[in-house]
DNA sequence: CATGAATGAGAGTTCATTCAT
DNA sequence: TATGAATGAACTCTCATTCAT
């Protein structure tokens, strides 16, 4: 019916509009009357469906860390079957093509999760202890079978700073590859940068593993 | 006289209060009332000296700028003199002392830059084409006496986010380093680390320029 | 059918909604959806029954004003048969006891009375001179058989007030009685203490009036 | 200075403004802008002076009940020096005169005390508690000196009652006295109503405080 | 007949700024 | 120089109501 695919619409406009604002202005320089203007729709539906900024705010922070955490995940569930090293290049591929795909949700999530005083503190700070232990997980598996110096702590830091920079410094991205964040070639170019620090840092896996994975997640 | 004291520390308590929140609750979730209460100034006092909430940003902005650019000036006006990988080290010291020092204000400033709709984007801009350009120079100086496979752009972009992110991401600090961005032991380590990756990327430079870097810009 | 059931059920559960709401937290204190809420039935089926929220208001008004008016109309019409004091006094007793059956309508309609900008103001006002016009009547004839000094005015004035007072201000009712305003006992003592009054004022009728009137309206 | 009159001025004509809105309109049914409006003054001065439409509401509260207290508190510490009842007339007498000093907001007082979901709940218990237990003291101290069967709490409501009524249903009085609350014929006239009940009911003083009286509270 | 989606109007509140002093 | 009073603008949110289904 259309009755459906409107109604579906009005509400996806809504957080799409959000997205594209909050993004390029901020939560708070952002109001819900710019929202409601660029989604077409009255600025009581906003309320209506998400119960007001804060919940569209709350909205956004689950769309992106849910599938995010997935990533993660899966890849640790799979710790025991493949090697830790395949599993952490996997789930740095699956995060990249995530957040390429959503990469103005990428870029304002990562920038708000650093404001101290935000109301959504509580439910930011579930998803980020639930992603450090994820991470502390896979790279202490792939630590085991190597013998790197480099504290625990220090790759994490690192490893996240990677995977967030350039949609952080999206300005950057244009100018050093001349494409968009959301292409495929981008994707494919930045992940061989961060699998060959991955493999300098932690051990190079062996090829039958590296072949495997392709055919694991793309497609 | 006191009364001249005073009126010091009250401008000066004023901008520090704002980088305070500034830092805490962003730019717009901050308010002015906030900022003269912590200060214990008069609200109108803040309009006075800084003639409003957007002048004080725009203070911010270049009391962190200012002296960034000048650490990345001076060093490209001894690329004649010293070696450009040396000039280049020392650079990248300079800026995590400065910015180590303001942490609060460098968090900030990196976090605000990237709204694209700030108000004060002309003058951002102004600053970062200053920037780019100072690090385009050093970098490229620096790669005629090497010969590394990596694109200039790439280079600018993983140094940018390796300065930034343990400021921006400083929550990771002080669990990997159990110690605050400020203390020297931090910055000593972890210049360190950037010092390898250059050597790494752009070949060691000989001894002699380090032992007189370290006598240049310490004291 | 059952339908039949639950479609009477639905209006009769929305009408005992927003009399028990309006009571509680005043006409414009209570909000539709709320009434609908307690009433378990959806927000449109409000508009639909009663045409909205003034609507149902001007029902409430009705429903206590109709048969409040009946006790004063059937005793006047009897000013003729029965002495005017013992009307007076089944008057008071049949008000008692339909006040008690409707205590929160009562004490909700008495309140909102009372509030000049009423957008129900013409039809409290025409139900108001009504009762004026009757109390008027009544105590008149009771009056030409007895000389008192007090004005006619300051009788109705007072009468009013006993009957309303318990009321409205109930919750010192069960303080003074131990008991609610809907049980008999309270109506039973509570009439003895009017009726004390009015007869002290007007004289008091003689006995064979006074057992008619029982059979009369307690049923 | 006139900067002095024009500011108690401004703070003044506002709350005058809510005392005659929310008397007319009802608190829920007044909104600040109306207040703002009739007071001559910029809707925002009313949150900074009173902290909101709220705020408002508790000045008026506190406005009202503190010298209504001082009515009852005055009279009962005076209880020891002179004949209870002759304390409970005084103290009656003045709750008339300030009543009608300030009958707009004693009707509109009266009235919203009895919303249950009041937000300003707190603050009337508080106050209406204070005011059972002064009540209670006076007459307990007047009942010793005499023996009527009426129970104490009887008494307490029908004395409430008859302070009350005038004010709320103001639209009799006019009617009855042909003169409006403020005047002092009315409070005389009103007065010595209630002082007769008060005596036939908790028998009359001796006449030497009767006289002594007078002299004390009238000005 | 009954309802969920959607809305225009207006609510109270907050904000940065101004201005007379 | 420094400030408390006052303000206009704009904010988010809630309201009762409507309408296609």
């Amino acid at each position: 019916y259309r009755m459906n695919d409107q109604k579906v619409g009005t509400k996806d406009n809504i957080i799409d509009a959000a997205i594209y604002l909050f993004n390029s202005k901020g939560y708070e320089g952002t109001t819900v009357r710019e929202i409601a203007n660029k989604a077409k729709a009255n600025i009581a539906t906003i309320s209506y469906y998400y119960s007001g900024k804060q919940g569209l705010l709350e909205e956004c922070l689950i769309r992106f860390f849910e599938p995010y955490l997935v990533c993660l995940e899966e890849e640790v569930e799979k710790l025991e079957i493949d090697h830790p090293l395949i599993c952490l290049q996997r789930a740095v591929k699956r995060i990249l093509i995530l957040q390429s795909k959503n990469h103005l949700l990428t870029r304002f999530v990562w920038r708000e999760v650093t404001i101290d005083s935000q109301t959504s503190r509580e439910i930011i700070t579930t998803y980020l202890m639930k992603e450090r232990y994820l991470l502390k997980t896979m790279i202490q598996s792939a630590l085991k079978e190597t013998k790197t110096a480099l504290p625990l702590s220090m790759i994490i830091i690192q490893l996240k700073g990677m995977l967030v920079m350039p949609y952080v410094n999206s300005q950057y991205v244009q100018e050093v590859w001349g494409l968009g964040l959301q292409e495929n070639y981008f994707i494919e170019k930045y992940n061989i940068i961060i699998r060959g620090w991955l493999e300098s840092l932690l051990g190079k896996a062996e090829n039958p593993y590296s072949q495997n994975e392709k055919a694991t997640y793309i497609g």
